[in-house]
DNA sequence: AATGAATGAGCTTTCATTCAT
DNA sequence: GATGAATGAAAGCTCATTCAT
């Protein structure tokens, strides 16, 4: 009921046509996850948002300007969901790991919506450099935060002879690639288990903060 | 001259037609790579391939059928060649696991063009069940090969606590997340760097088959 | 001050709205002039006059009777012009005639933007009996003056072998055709050339009235 | 019957393309002149010729394209309908320019449906640069053909006074003038008064070549 | 077997018009 | 009075598909 009534409340014209976009913006998301990107036509957009037909234009200028600001959106949202995490997470290195990795799975990022739609930008990036550029930039804020985490990492060991240029991109890699499992592969897809793959690879290169297991070692423990 | 003979050369009825039909996947490759999944009409595929308008209806029947055929190819290629270098690969477990992650990274399945392919019919996978049960395929085919390797790791090595499903699935998940940066990131892309990851990975959970440098351990000298 | 007070009066509510309705059909005009009849739109018109999209309709109710009242209003401008210049000019049907073809010429009427207009209206015409009935009102009272203005002079030369109906058609198509010629050679377009050009034309019917420079001949000189 | 026959006779497709072409161009024609040129829609144009939807796309690319080569044919056919006129007239320059004028008056080019349609192209030429370009070099044709024309006549006459450039413009002024008639007032002009009307004009500049009444008179009787 | 003109459904986009504020 | 978000009809255009040649 209280929320029926926010709906009904007078909002400024400001607030509406943010507000607009927005709806716009999920409405491509699950359009693009429900038919593919390359059947994805406004009028599936305007219907899904319950607004009418010349709407996108009127909000977006353009079908392919409501695309970039829909991929702008997912980047934004998979940045902040990881920020998020590591504002939470403890201060060392091997927990704010902890949290980057846990964060890729999260299900407001992780879910096979979300993904499908990842993939289907990432299907057209080659051939749009809009894209590119978007998803470049996403995956390049992460792995500066994730090479810092590893230098810490590999400095606390120390693990002299770990490479780690291989150790970021191999972590990366990981997770989109178990991503794709999502959408290949949804019954099999545990979100658990995913994570547990990832602790299991760590745990070979990071045995003095890694347990086989996943579990973390508190540092004094060591000795 | 013989060259222009061998053009002339009346071919039976069903070599041609095989012709043309691997021409126009071909040209729809070439397509998908250049302008994208959503953005490749059956004008772009025909023209590339030097021929007229009508012909992909005429030997595939619709566009559909021509983009089944089309990834259907390339998971073919992709098994040939990943079976081909397993055919060439010493008997040993890990001989043939190195087999198997090399040919991941060949030039001829592993090239900007090809995997642009392949993440334009992931994007899509999601909403046409016929992509998405030929992605899936591939993947199975080849992790129940991967599966009896690692099996056979294991029980060499021992790894007793190793868990076989997180072994392999993360394996494929590596290489599959290491195709993204081709796309993502092609200048930085290096495949020989791409490969030392996987095996830096790899190191640390087969430490009796694998020193850290990617080097495989000889058999006898375990005993 | 004075001038920024006026702009802040208080004026009456008919005052404001016959402004806003300027404002608009010269943004009007404006707009055709430079877009094409065609390519006008109301937002075009809107921007123009640095006012809100809806403003049109709230004051012209419909983009057709924004376009009629336009057109109106150039018509007007027209006959008030060549009125104006009759009532300036002497009492002679030689100083009469003069005046109205000087004023076809005057910069207010014939530049390049207003004929612009003109001939946009001309060409929507035939399709519009609204404009068709605008456009032949015009000329008929501008006919029906030039008319009276020829009879005197008929009977003045006397001219008993001149054609009436000939010669105050002659004279109206003689001044629309150089209208033309300033839309499509602007730059070769001289105003006081296109005015010698109508009273060479008119010299040699005109023998007793002009000479053959344009000269007028002062009546008591022909007896 | 025979007619019949023609249409049914197999043809090139080279052949078949032109007619198509053409089809559509007189389609685009009379649709300008009824409903005028902003009101055209390719829709119309398509019923008009009777044809399918895509058609005008398919054969011209775009509407704008069209449009220019609709313009480019009605210049050439009033290019060709002078031309034609010049070919079958006499030998001396007044028998040439009663042939240009009197061709400007033919029904083939002077009716109202194709005036309606140069009148439409002439008020979108000033937005139009193509259009523009087409008009303007329609006029340049024409007129330095009839300069030649005219220098000729003021060297027969002598007529010594007479500013050529004037009598040039003026000429093509009077009949585009009278066109004007033909779309504004279509029930009062008539082509054999609109004819005398530019003889009456030019019997007061050439009195040695004609006679108030359009009479051309034959050279011997000028001594 | 191959061509390419033709079709027509469906797309993005534009825009006159409406109306709550 | 005036605004500008929203509507929805209609436009130009694209393109998979058909089919006579």
């Amino acid at each position: 009921m209280a929320l029926a009534q926010v709906k009904e409340l007078p909002r400024s014209r400001a607030a509406t046509k943010e507000l607009r976009r927005q709806q716009l913006i999920d409405s491509t998301i699950h359009s693009i996850a429900k038919r593919g990107f390359a059947d994805t036509t406004l009028a599936d957009v305007a219907d899904g948002a319950g607004l009418s037909r010349g709407i996108v234009n009127f909000h977006f200028q353009s079908k392919d300007q409501l695309l970039v600001e829909t991929l702008q959106f997912l980047a934004d949202e998979y940045r902040d969901n990881w920020q998020k995490a590591l504002g939470k997470a403890g201060d060392s290195a091997i927990e704010r790991l902890a949290a980057l990795i846990s964060a890729d799975f999260e299900a407001a990022v992780c879910n096979r919506k979300k993904i499908a739609v990842w993939f289907a930008f990432w299907g057209e990036a080659k051939s749009r450099p809009t894209y590119l550029k978007l998803c470049a930039d996403r995956d390049l804020e992460y792995e500066a935060v994730m090479r810092g985490i590893c230098a810490e990492l590999i400095a606390e060991g120390p693990y002299p002879a770990l490479d780690m240029d291989g150790l970021v991109s191999g972590i990366s890699a990981l997770t989109d690639g178990l991503w794709l499992d999502v959408l290949v592969e949804p019954k099999a897809f545990d979100r658990e288990a995913a994570k547990r793959t990832v602790w299991l690879f760590l745990s070979g290169l990071l045995p003095r903060h890694l347990g086989p297991d996943g579990s973390i070692k508190t540092r004094g423990a060591g000795s």
